[in-house]
DNA sequence: CTAAGAATATACTTTTTAGTATATTTGCAA
DNA sequence: TTGCAAATATACTAAAAAGTATATTCTTAG
């Protein structure tokens, strides 16, 4: 069994993640995550040496916990396409997201990006493995011929990243989830045409 | 002319708009302003009642400055694909943008969403006008002849905004525009597979 | 050209936030 | 079971940030 220490770490981790993920690297202040864990500075800057290292590791866990979610829902599936259906649904619903506040991918490539580079590494990281991934996937449904040769696997999977990052971002501006079904709808059918 | 104090709040509005588009909201201090302006607390104060009062009015500031610029690039061209057009080559290089910082539509957007939800009612509204635009030079586009009855204008406003504003944020994390051109490109081609 | 007030600068106080030193409690290996 | 180290709590200091009171310097209407 995990150590009192490591669980109360983990406890720390999950608590943050969506405090980072709503208010941002810059919004959340020590004792927002003291308030939330219900936990005291000694216990606290016993597991992280700073609000700089706390930060990082909140992130992190919050990027990994995406990426392992998302990997999970798309393995299920068997065909190219069925992981990328898969994947579309995985973000059908913008306004209550899995980490709350939204994607993490993004709200965190939008703050680091001019702000913490140490971040935005790990969030740029993140983001070509997942493109890559996306197109591994595209790339196998044209050779097992899913789909059509056709099918330009790069641009497609960055187009429907970025129009699903978007709409999420519009979403919940908007407060309306409408668009966002609609446009999933839109880009199934746009790999649709791409099936032989 | 502008009296000494309008000019002053005006430039204060310029140099801080930047800073808060890169650092966003909450990364921004008062101290932050006061360096890039050079200017002294008891003048900023003179002008502003305070955070709040500085950061809704310079977010106000960026958010109409991008509608305005935005509005002149559209309303050059004459038709309804040569607005759409311009529109999606005003948005050609996320790594240098008009506003230093990225798209201030999208940085506010990501921030103000659970955090400040005074902000959050002027970019909704913004992002609700920039659609409700796009959507009306698609339906005129078809009424004159130029798009087939077959689009939706609609969708492809939403899908064409969220995809463009998400590449940008892809594109400014893993420091390469290759993919955005790549995507205004494949979007271009969309719209055309409209016309008639 | 000049006086009155607007604009700006200086020098503070207050509040918030981060971080630390030390005391107390708790988990667990012997 | 117990004692010691690890974990956590308490109570502080330090630094940064916001805000204010007041002095000084400009603008400009008359």
């Amino acid at each position: 069994m995990w150590s009192k220490a490591e669980r109360t770490k983990q406890f720390i981790l999950e608590t943050a993640a969506p405090l980072y993920n709503e208010k941002g690297i810059s919004g959340v202040s020590i004792d927002d995550v003291l308030a939330a864990t219900k936990l005291t500075k000694g216990c606290l800057y016993g597991h992280f040496e700073g609000k700089e290292d706390l930060s990082a590791q909140v992130v992190d866990y919050s990027l990994s916990k995406m990426a392992e979610k998302i990997g999970q829902v798309v393995l299920k599936e068997k065909t190219a396409k069925g992981k990328i259906f898969a994947f579309m649904d995985f973000y059908k619903n913008p306004i209550d997201t899995y980490i709350s506040g939204g994607c993490p991918f993004f709200n965190t490539a939008v703050e680091a990006d001019d702000n913490f580079p140490d971040i935005k590494k790990k969030v740029a990281a993140r983001l070509q493995f997942g493109q890559e991934s996306l197109i591994s996937i595209l790339e196998e449904g044209k050779q097992n011929g899913e789909f059509t040769m056709r099918l330009d696997s790069a641009i497609f999977a960055f187009k429907m990243f970025a129009a699903i990052e978007g709409g999420i971002v519009m979403s919940r501006t908007l407060n309306d989830a409408k668009m966002m079904h609609r446009l999933i709808k839109n880009l199934k059918q746009e790999l649709d045409s791409y099936t032989v």
